[in-house]
DNA sequence: CTGTTAGCGCGTTCAT
DNA sequence: ATGAACGCGCTAACAG
């Protein structure tokens, strides 16, 4: 490994005015800087940015926790992440939790010891003790997606409840009064909120759901499957089906075909998040949609002020709004 | 900041006691190890792996660098390989280079000065200054999927040429000699592969294939979409399409959706890499497929052996078997 | 079993 | 404009 040293033998200087030239901030005349810059270039020099996240304090490494790296809705909030926070001269470590409240923590350790500067999580429990460690040291944390309101840090999401509430009012719009609520695991907040604007659709409808309609499941294609199932099978049927995600609206498809029934002729459904290729999926979806990319690039904003010292001390929230998506996967009820 | 001679002196024991206590590599007394502990669990301390890298002169960090994070290929290959290097106590830094060489070396610059123990490289082109740097610094680097001969570097790929001969001799089985091959980029090892498992076959089988039917564009939706729409206005026609990549065989399938065109009365086709939720798509895709999971970890394995050094000094290659899935969307001629 | 010394590569501080 | 000395947090090598 060459040194600033070996850079600075042979160039003939002092150790300190590579480190000079590297840095470009201090002075150093013209020909010492060029003889240095040569050195490099020959000596084929990297400046160890270990030594120099040791001397400065500063990684410039973040951490992004994200509950599964396999649904697209992920994968588009860290390319929005990756790339503003890229812009600034940072790198992030993408990390896979899977949903596992033992595994945000292991990571969380293991990132605390790498002296990360920054992280973003999906928060998959409601507390944890590596966040507060983080917030011990004075690392700024990102809550994502989630509400985690006990922990008082900066959070980004979006309106979920508002979403649910759009899809719900369109789906009784069309005379549905049966709507199966295929939903995640109770106690994360994007499940309660999305049954919250359910509910609040039907209060405004002056109408009651049925609550042996309402499910809880896992964000995934299997779940989907299976809660569609269960549904179709309680007496009198769901006229319209509302998937709480993506997956769960891809689950819900496939048990819809394998008993034959057309979709919306025979009933309709909606989900919630986009999927790319969505064109292909017959008939298109009927969606509540989120600006994922967006709250990837928001969030970096708010962890660079952070670390700028640029915002009040009390917590910051951003919610960006849902929209809802109407395409051919709903119809009137017969 | 606590370091470790904070909890020394809480503990009364010199900072080389906590140290071995912490890597408990050595021998330390039942009662100075307790009152160790005791104090690290006090004082909150956390091992500053930074300064632990600086001085191991390992930092547990590898990257792996992809060209395109949306592809569900890439997302299982990094799944294997985030599975197989954190059982090895490893950490992944996933970077996304969108095809584009200079991409490439930017984030390998800043890699290397952080002093990554090893590199995963899907490469964007045939020759790079950084990865040359990699080698003359001693850090391993393994090249997925593609081909980079003259590098001389360890290697993990699928066998391109063999899948794309599976499918083709498929095809030309079902009566098919007019056959379009749509294609990713020239000059990428796997579009040639794939090319020429496609040519062997037709050899194999005493035909030409038409020239005029080969097509070269980028892995991606658009690209398929409109080389597709390019195949149909040739005449005569191909009555079957071949798509050498998954986004490609979906927008062929969005091209052929849209002049109305029925899979498999009218047209079959076939595609490349599988897709999840492929259960979805109408009618279900017969295509060549890779084991992008045991990619991932094959690769670990390289790798950590690498890095081990119990591997001879010439470039190991891994080649793994493709496979041929038939299922709905291919037919006879007519 | 435990402690002392020294040093990893770099940048800050203070001097020249 | 340039350099010497010191120290960041930790551990290898060598005492004791």
């Amino acid at each position: 490994m060459t040194t600033i040293r070996d850079v600075a033998r042979l160039a003939g200087v002092a150790p300190i005015t590579v480190s000079r030239v590297i840095n470009n901030n201090d002075y150093a005349s013209k020909e010492t800087r060029l003889r240095v810059l040569q050195a490099i270039e020959q000596l084929g020099y990297v400046p160890n940015s270990l030594s120099q996240s040791f001397r400065w304090k500063q990684t410039g490494l973040l951490a992004l926790l994200v509950t599964d790296i396999t649904n697209p809705f992920w994968t588009t909030v860290a390319r929005g992440i990756e790339d503003a926070v890229s812009d600034a001269g940072f790198n992030v470590i993408l990390c896979n939790t899977d949903e596992n409240a033992e595994e945000v923590e292991r990571y969380l350790r293991v990132l605390l010891a790498k002296q990360i500067d920054g992280v973003f999580i999906v928060p998959a429990s409601s507390d944890s003790e590596q966040i507060k460690a983080l917030k011990r040291q004075g690392i700024p944390a990102i809550v994502l997606d989630r509400r985690l309101p006990e922990l008082l840090l900066d959070a980004v999401r979006c309106d979920s409840e508002q979403g649910a509430y759009l899809v719900t009012q369109y789906l009784l719009s069309l005379g549905h009064h049966r709507i199966a609520l295929i939903n995640g695991p109770a106690g994360l907040s994007t499940v309660e909120d999305r049954l919250e604007g359910y509910l609040r659709a039907f209060a405004e409808a002056n109408l009651t759901p049925c609550s042996e309609l309402i499910f809880n499941g896992h964000f995934t294609f299997e779940s989907g499957e299976e809660l569609a199932t269960r549904a179709l099978s309680i007496t009198p049927p769901p006229t319209a089906i509302f998937a709480a995600n993506n997956f769960l609206a891809l689950g819900s498809i496939k048990a819809l075909r394998e008993r034959g029934m057309q979709i919306p002729a025979d009933i309709s459904l909606a989900g919630f998040d986009d999927l790319p290729f969505t064109q292909l999926i017959e008939p298109a979806l009927t969606v509540a949609t989120q600006p994922a990319y967006e709250m990837g690039r928001k969030a970096v904003e708010l962890l660079l002020a952070r670390l700028a010292k640029t915002l009040p001390d009390q917590p910051q929230e951003i919610i960006l709004p849902t929209g809802l998506i109407i395409r051919q996967s709903c119809g009137p009820k017969k």
